[in-house]
DNA sequence: CTGAAAGCGCTAACAT
DNA sequence: ATGTTAGCGCTTTCAG
């Protein structure tokens, strides 16, 4: 009502300065207590300590930035509507607090592309660059990286300068196919996601592990996606067929429950009349309307490697964690089975 | 290799001073030309944009925001493994950027609680904070809102000083109540998620609906939760009855994507059967494997009005959008028929 | 239309 | 152990 100021704020921002000026003692000091480094007495650091508690002071980050050296963040794009994502921000911020580094998120949305988010996190100078299953092609990754570290996570290739850290998806793929082929299988049908990062190197796994077992005529790619919805469409495409597949792979978990929901809602029984192997071992994948076999890889660890690494370069130290290629591993549940004899 | 330096990137950070230099002009010049406010010629405008284009000089945000008197920015606390918040989140980064308001999201995560969150987007000088399914209390709500302005989002309640933007989710579970009585349901089960924000209202909207039309003594709430595991053990427990309920009703499409698939599983036909009800309209809800029927709430208007409140707050105008309660209405699609006759 | 100077909140040297 | 000074990169008066 009579507020005629431009703030509001019940309370105005509490300075280094206000807290000094309250206990007596230089800003300095202040500083130096709040950073917890040697250099006061524990009595003053107590009363500062106490005044600070007092008046709700925050140490300004931003300005602290500014002030220091050498930069001390990493800059994270990525999309808050994959869950995927939301495993590797964890293992990053588990692995950048831990050495002191600060974590800079950027949504990337359908409504705000990779490179708006990139150029925030360039305004705000963090240190290095992080692209979680990065669309950018390897020119512009390339750019980027004349500038600053840059890890590209979740997505094969190759680019000047740019660190790439991802799972062994072609092994994956390879292992899931070979587990199907000990069982029975020879019609494995795999539904690929030809946009998603890692799309190329599960369907070359798929490609090399049909051929190697002299399967590589039945060799039968679905173009699907990496959602639900993309997988229940794929199967209705299947179910027109004359005749089923023995054995379903799918890009992920997600799809592959479409797959599921669709085959059930026909009344396909899984896996007596199709086994289902999925990818990801997301939880998804344990949930008991599913249990889906899947190939397990570790999300935590791909988002720890990528932030271990990318301090690694800011501090221009050559210790890169390896592999970069992080190994996965099939976890067996009860999607699959021996197919239907003939 | 021969790396000794702290420092390794390839190209070191460039200042408004040094395109100043490139150009032969006054740094303030520049700042001008690269806000784009009045008071430079067209000829001086394009030579230094030419010039920070050339260096690749990209304006320094935390410089910036100190120097400027008000925040500009607001502070978004998000649980990235929540795709609900996604939506969310980008109604906000919509309404903010229009706005000219930088988003500062912090993730709250297994590993990092709320309470981390918030003190990382205070540390950073946001001008508001917007907290997605906040779990705090209503007293440390207020606490913070003591300080600067709170939205919650998604969440509903009353604390001192703290908005609260919500979707209308006693109504939305009163209509689905509704239209399922419509159809001659007699025995609706709800199945709740006891730990969402919204959590007590849509149970109370459920509550409120039964009594109301007369079914109040075959009020049946079974206590569930908002992802698909809790909806597939939900259904676990309602096929173990002597007698199923004719319909279901569950806290989101989520959970009722877990009950459908167990359904499927166990031999139930959908809507034959049973019918279901879900919540949130989300992407799962169309999907062709489930087609539920769903009460919609608009995702992205919530982020939208949260950010527009946020910032009417923070600029002390008194503008505030309402209904800060959204309206929610039932899209009807395929999982919900009328009963089996007995 | 352009430049010089002050200062946002903080930290890193250097004094005391 | 504590205080003083200078300056991070930028914006904002105020002169010219």
């Amino acid at each position: 009502m009579g507020e005629g100021s431009p703030r509001a704020n019940g309370a105005a921002n509490v300075t280094m300065t206000d807290v000094a000026r309250a206990v007596g003692v230089s800003p300095a000091l202040v500083s130096i207590v709040m950073r917890g480094v040697p250099g006061a007495s524990p009595a003053t650091r107590a009363r500062v300590r106490q005044a600070a508690a007092e008046l709700g002071y925050v140490p300004d980050r931003r300005a602290q930035a500014l002030r220091q050296q050498g930069p001390r963040s990493l800059g994270v794009a990525f999309q808050p509507d994959q869950e995927f994502h939301a495993g590797v921000v964890d293992g990053i911020y588990a692995a950048a607090e831990e050495t002191g580094y600060e974590v800079v998120l950027s949504a990337v949305t359908p409504l705000r592309p990779e490179a708006r988010a990139i150029s925030t996190l360039l305004a705000n100078r963090c240190g290095a660059l992080l692209l979680i299953g990065s669309t950018l092609s390897a020119a512009e990754l390339s750019r980027e990286a004349a500038r600053l570290p840059v890890v590209v996570i979740a997505r094969q290739g190759r680019a000047k300068d740019v660190e790439f850290v991802c799972s062994d998806d072609e092994a994956g793929l390879v292992s899931a196919v070979r587990y199907l082929v000990g069982l029975g299988h020879r019609q494995i049908a795999y539904l690929s996601s030809y946009r998603s990062g890692s799309g190329p190197q599960r369907l070359h796994g798929y490609r090399k592990a049909m051929a190697e077992v002299g399967l590589g005529d039945l060799t039968d790619v679905v173009t699907a996606g990496s959602t639900e919805q993309s997988g229940a469409l794929a199967a209705v495409g299947l179910l027109e067929r004359p005749s089923l597949p023995t054995a379903v792979i799918a890009f992920n978990d997600r799809c592959l429950a479409g797959v599921h929901g669709m085959l059930l809602k026909r009344g396909v029984q899984v896996p007596q009349d199709v086994s289902l192997v999925g990818f990801d071992d997301s939880e998804i994948a344990s949930q008991p309307q599913h249990r889906f076999t899947s190939v397990h890889q570790d999300i935590e660890w791909l988002g720890q490697t990528a932030a271990h690494n990318a301090i690694s370069r800011i501090e221009g130290r050559d210790d890169l964690h390896r592999p970069q290629v992080v190994p996965t591993r099939l976890v067996v549940r009860e999607s699959a089975g021996p197919p239907r004899r003939t």
